[in-house]
DNA sequence: TTGTACGCGTTATCAA
DNA sequence: TTGATAACGCGTACAA
């Protein structure tokens, strides 16, 4: 088992006092070129790695940011993470995440759980925090960046998209792609989920199109196989559908295939629209219109945030909206199948 | 900001010492239910919180299940944290995760960093540690898990399976099905997946069925977009392919995408095999062929060997073998077409 | 530019 | 069963 080597140590080899050693570390620019260089040779030769419990114990504060998301398992959160991951590169923190499956209440705990180390900053997604929750992170010491979703009232910072308004783009594109009878496919339903599906109603009444029917949801989580099965649900009920707008691209995928098994023609008869653009939407046939959400993007921001408020540079605006956008392909091309669109 | 709790603080307020309350709270039947009981009053209602840092500091380990991985954004690497995770749920331990980004020298650099917070346990992928990285983990003071794959020389507890012997197994099917002529699709190549190459070629070469220029391979990551590219510059050189087995799932999805357009009927003209059995191989259409690996499962199992070992319970055999296996899907159906297949 | 004294919150050791 | 003392490794505050 590796002997620990410590800051003592490395001072003795190099013939200078600890602190002198801790400080070489820290803020190089502070100590003599010359001692800095004897310091620098002994931590390689005894290959010191400095404790990051002393250190937190020391200062009171924990070089870490703690990053909250629903699900390791879904694409739309790691690939948040990625980008957290990036903006950390080369710099002294750490990320620490925790998972709160979908579970305000988790999340509370967590968020007191992480506090208590006094991280240098917090992440977390959403804005649907418990109040309890929401009390903590208002008197938390450090940056929190509120990511995935923006809204109206942030703890801190927040960088994100309406989902509200990603989703009534999404439907004003199928209306404007004449389809005129949309359904609705929803999995989990938390409330992020209900506020696209707010989005897509508002905008489908404000096109004359909405029926309540033709809304097929279910609480289980979102996958390709529940797609398919919610889309048959849904022509069963109502054959008349001529496009569905879909919580996420597991169940636009979900639908596409089943909408293959029944002969249903993607976008002649059948207009499929995902949502968040994961990459296989490019990719597939007929290539399915999707709402890129820049989730990697808002990681990077997110740290991004934190180190110019850490570091006390201007952090930009409090409410950072990273736009979605609808990526047209050709499962909306339309009733009639005859329009053209980018790829 | 919150201010801390100290465990001084709760014993004043319980009227005993401070080593009384650490006691009460780590072991509980060591301290009189009377004395106990005061304590447990004070610590809630003061909110006391124990400081991890400072208990790692005194103890000198941390309870701490570090987890190397090369990928957050590959699904097969998220299932086995989704495992872990499991598997420490209600225990005091918490997981700490950091990404290799594939690179062996920056796994080296993170298993130091780790083994410098003296983790209660480790969990690393695969079996392709540099020498340095190797003599580290040999040293380490605890329990060492590698997951993913399985191997002749563990560092210390292994639970995978063989890269090598599952896609032998998936080309025997393909071979068993009736194709005569298998492609490879590989991306990234990487050491497991060069494994997984040779179990290819091994069976086909016994089959007498490979041909080394039915091989189509990248170094870029795979994507379901790489799939389909691979595919088309595969039929481009070699018409005459009549299935594919593929490196991972994306690459099989993009395939069958790809066959589509190009107007190839699967499995009737070009069987698909795909790697891991991501839950949309299932619900495809056709559904597509993989080799079902046991990710979750090999997380939690990582977890519970660890903990065994920490509780000194028997943690079974060190080298643990969760075989692949292979599912079999209509998209290997065989050239025919009309062979049935269980769903 | 470098060093000294002390404390961070907890636990190990030993004594009562 | 409980308590006093002394670390754990590092950083802050101040002094030299």
């Amino acid at each position: 088992m590796a002997k620990r080597v410590t800051l003592a140590e490395v001072a003795a080899r190099a013939g200078v006092s600890p602190i002198t050693v801790s400080r070489a570390l820290r803020r190089p620019d502070t100590v003599q070129a010359e001692t800095r260089a004897r310091i620098d040779a002994a931590v390689a030769e005894l290959g010191y790695v400095p404790d990051p419990a002393a250190r937190a114990l020391a200062t009171g504060r924990a070089d870490v940011i703690g990053v909250l998301i629903p699900s390791v398992t879904n694409a739309v959160f790691t690939d948040v993470l990625s980008g957290i991951y990036d903006g950390l590169a080369d710099s002294r923190f750490d990320v620490q995440y925790a998972i709160t499956r979908y579970d305000p209440g988790t999340e509370e705990k967590l968020i007191g759980v992480f506090l208590r180390q006094r991280p240098a900053g917090l992440i977390i997604s959403g804005i649907d925090q418990t109040d309890a929750a929401r009390r903590l992170l208002d008197r938390a010491s450090c940056p929190v960046v509120q990511v995935m979703e923006t809204g109206p009232d942030p703890v801190d910072m927040m960088v994100g998209f309406s989902h509200h308004d990603a989703a009534a783009a999404a439907t004003r594109h199928l209306i404007d792609r004449g389809y005129r009878r949309p359904g609705f496919l929803g999995a989990r339903m938390d409330p992020r989920t209900q506020r696209r599906f707010a989005g897509f109603r508002a905008e489908a009444e404000a096109g004359g199109v909405f029926d309540l029917d033709r809304v097929e949801t279910t609480e289980v989580p979102s996958s390709v196989g529940g797609g398919a099965e919610l889309l048959r649900a849904l022509l069963g009920r109502h054959p008349e559908t001529d496009a569905v707008f879909c919580n996420n691209d597991d169940l636009a995928l979900g639908a596409l295939f089943e909408a293959m098994r029944m002969g249903i023609p993607v976008p002649g008869q059948l207009g499929i629209c995902g949502f968040n653009d994961l990459e296989m939407m490019r990719a597939a046939e007929p290539s399915l219109t999707s709402v890129r959400t820049n989730r990697f993007e808002m990681g990077a921001r997110a740290v991004e945030m934190i180190r110019a408020r850490l570091d006390g540079r201007d952090p930009g605006p409090a409410i950072l909206d990273l736009k979605a956008e609808i990526l047209a392909r050709r499962s909306t091309d339309g009733p009639t199948g005859n329009r053209p669109v980018e790829t």
